[in-house]
Parts: structure tokens; C-alpha cells; sequence
DNA sequence: TAACGACCTAGCCAAATGGCTAGGTAACGG
DNA sequence: CCGTTACCTAGCCATTTGGCTAGGTCGTTA
């Protein structure tokens, strides 16, 4: 035992030369060959595939095993979907670190992505180039990486003790069709259910997502990338 | 001759090491990194130089006058401002070519581009590594590229008279305002102006938005990038 | 089986909104 | 000087909305 005190990293978890093995998820191009490039300055780090859909990152970490996973949450037109992979990723690969790149910042989603296992969060637009790379190195020695103005949401949500409910299908559509301009009316004869039924999804989005009109609905839904 | 079968960039056509001179704006460091990447696998472009806010923009273009300007509209939190650097560069310099690439699909922000002398507008999230080159050559030869999606768009504009008005920028504050769930009596308190104002503003908005609920004009809005 | 979540419906009332007309000022460029 | 644009204000009224209570079905899961 005392042959080693600091066994906290033991010699020979890392081989020589090992690199940090990274898997990449993004459904844009200019994106995944921006990430690679910069990744690969660094001879450290080895992006060993790409993704561009839900069910692609899955095999892709089932077949790679990869040491990192950074992932667009908005792979498809449901952003939920993404939060379901990371949750995925870090149940069955405990050892696979999840970095969550956004586009945007929602509150929602940065909470979802953090409970459900993500090691960090970055905004694509805030982040430097030198950033990408202090931020994998962190969140694999069990740091969790947070990119500007991402604390600051997740210090505001630990303060309201509302744990995060997300959006069921129905809620997303009645919002859906909120954005486009249509009255409750509208909205259900287009959806072929009463206008109370509208009135109660609307009301318990509202509820969700902390909201009290429906322009502020829709903003925060999109915001999320729910629409 | 046998020396050289594929002749189909004759020579001297091109000078010898000339390259088309792109300039590359961009907010976003990992775009910025990737499109360079992409694009100088083909040694007949050259990325000369780069920019981050819509001055570097203009002082960029000053400065080396290149053959084409790939630009994102949204450089900081005005896409307006984006427009006018379109207008300013092709009154300019009219041999340099403006290849909008945007985040979002905004009819307005299309039509408006196109308008102010973009040669071609593509969608990110859309665009294939191979297009990009392509483009840029079409573009080059005095075409106008339009991505997926964007010809449905412009075609659906030209079907209207309606000529896309811009908000003002009194407007767009308002928006910001109802998209954050406030009433028009809030909205009043805040910005120390009549509840009146704040209906005509957006009756206003309403109008040159062609939308008829709050919810739409923060979902447009919103869309356009001008929140 | 019971509990649960997602979904659906009805009705009430106060408040907010949409759509309209009809004015006003100040700044700018032709 | 005139026209244009952005900006500001008032009032009217029908419609829409927010917020609430109080029910129901169906399928899944414990």
C-alpha cells in the first residue's frame, strides 16, 4: 500500500503513446471536420469516427469503445432523443466521458444532459480552439467542464428546487403549431381534438417549462431545439 | 499530350498556382477550422483570411479584395448587420462573390441576401463536404447557388408581392420583451412607454412578419436570428 | 390489481390580445 | 419645403388567452 500513495492515477493506466480515443457526433459536416482538425493538433487525441444520427452514435460506441463521446444533442428534429443517447452512453460505458457541444443554451437542456450522466457542456460559439482540448484532458481527469454562461444556468436551476419534466410528443405539437400563428381554435381542428385538449397541453408546457404566455413558450421550446 | 490525359482544366486557363482568394466569417472557431479544412483539400483555393465580427469583415475584404467571401450573417446578436455587410461588399468590390452560410432558414434573411448581391445562400446543417467546392466554382462562373430548401423558399417569395420590410430596432426590443413572457402592461413598465406603443410596435412587427400572434412573431423573429 | 403517465374533455371568468381608427413629434434627405 | 421614416399615444371592441377545477380513457409498469 504505502509502495503507493498517490495511486489515484496509476502508472501504466496510460500506456506510452496511448491516445485519448474520441468519438464524434454531429449531424454537420463543417462541424465534425472543424472538431477533428483541431482535436488532432494534438497528438494525444485520436478521432476514431464520426456519426450524424441517433442510432449511429450508439454503434458507434458500442463497436469503438471510445474514452470520449462529444455530442451535438441535435441530431434529428428531437433534441429529447439526444438526451436519451447520452444517457445511454453513460449507463453502459461508464468509463466513456460525454461532452455535450450546443448550439444553444437552454436551462432545460443543460440540466437534462448533466443529470443523466454528461461529464460536460460547451457552447459551440463561445468555445476557443484551445478550449476543446483543457476541457477533454479535464473532464477525463473527472472534472466536469462547463463553457461560459453554462454555470451560471445550472447554479440558477439548483436554486428552484422544480426538478426538470420535459415535453410530452402531444405538448410539442400543440406548441408546434402555436408557433405558426394558430389559435386555440385553429389548432384543434387542424389536430382533430377539442379546444380544451389544446388548453391543457398548453397549460401543463406552460407548467414545464416555467412559462405563463404562449409567445414564451414557443420561444423557450425552440430555444431547447424541441421545434 | 499522353503526359497529361485529364485536361479538363486546360492550362492556362487558371494561372499557374492561382488559386481562388477566400475569405472565411465566421463567429464560430470549429466552423471556421472546418470549412478551411474542407476547402484546402482542393489546392485551388486558398483561405486568406479570417474574421469573427462584421468590422474584421470589411477591414478583411479592404484588405485583400478575395475572389469569394463566405459569410455568416449572424456575427453578433444583429443578423440585420450582417445584411448591410452583404450590400457593402458587392457595391464595393462587384468581382468578389458572397456565399452566405447560415445556421437557420429565414425567408427574410434569404430574400434579403439575395437582394443585396449574395451569390448563393447555403444551410449548414444541409451542406456536403463536396457541395461546398462545387458551389464556390458555380458561383465563380456567375451562378447563383441555392441550398436545399432555400430555392423552395425564395420561389414561395416570388409568388408574393410583399416586399420583405425589416423591423426597426424599436420593434425587435419589444420582441425580446414578449418572447420573455411578458405582457404588454410589463412590457410598458420596462421600457417606459405606453402600453399603446407597445401594440403598435407589434401590430407593426405583425405586418411586415405576415404573422397574426404574438407566438409567431417570436418564432419568426426568433427564426431570422434577430432575438 | 393498483398506480402511473399520457392523453382527452368541459366549463368558468378575468385578463390579455388582435385589429382597427386617428392622432402626435423629431430627424433626415431630396 | 416636403415627403419619408421611426417613434410615440389614445380609445374601441370582439376574440383569445391564462388559470382554474373537475372529470374521463387507455396502456404500461410495479
Amino acid at each position: 500500500m504505502d509502495r503507493e500513495p498517490r495511486s489515484d492515477v496509476p502508472l501504466g493506466r496510460r500506456m506510452p503513446n496511448a491516445s485519448t480515443r474520441i468519438v464524434i457526433a454531429d449531424r454537420n459536416v463543417i462541424t465534425r471536420v472543424g472538431l477533428r482538425s483541431i482535436l488532432e493538433r494534438n497528438p494525444g487525441f485520436a478521432v476514431i469516427a464520426e456519426a450524424t444520427s441517433y442510432d449511429a452514435v450508439i454503434d458507434a460506441v458500442d463497436e469503438h469503445g471510445p474514452d470520449v463521446l462529444i455530442i451535438d444533442l441535435d441530431l434529428g428534429d428531437d433534441t429529447t432523443r439526444g438526451l436519451k443517447v447520452v444517457e445511454e452512453v453513460t449507463d453502459r460505458y461508464p468509463t466513456t466521458k460525454v461532452l455535450v457541444l450546443a448550439n444553444t443554451l437552454s436551462e432545460m437542456i443543460v440540466v437534462e444532459a448533466l443529470r443523466r450522466g454528461a461529464n460536460g457542456y460547451l457552447c459551440k460559439d463561445d468555445v476557443k480552439a484551445d478550449e476543446l482540448g483543457k476541457g477533454i484532458k479535464a473532464i477525463q481527469d473527472g472534472e466536469t467542464v462547463l463553457g461560459k454562461g453554462v454555470g451560471n444556468l445550472v447554479a440558477h436551476s439548483l436554486g428552484s428546487t422544480r426538478q426538470t419534466e420535459h415535453l410530452t410528443d402531444r405538448e410539442i405539437d400543440v406548441i408546434k403549431q402555436v408557433a405558426k400563428g394558430l389559435s386555440t381554435k385553429q389548432i384543434a381542428v387542424a389536430m382533430f381534438i377539442s379546444e380544451s385538449t389544446i388548453k391543457f397541453h398548453l397549460q401543463n408546457a406552460s407548467r414545464k417549462l416555467g412559462a405563463h404566455r404562449r409567445a414564451e413558450i414557443v420561444h423557450r421550446a425552440a430555444a431547447a431545439g424541441l421545434l
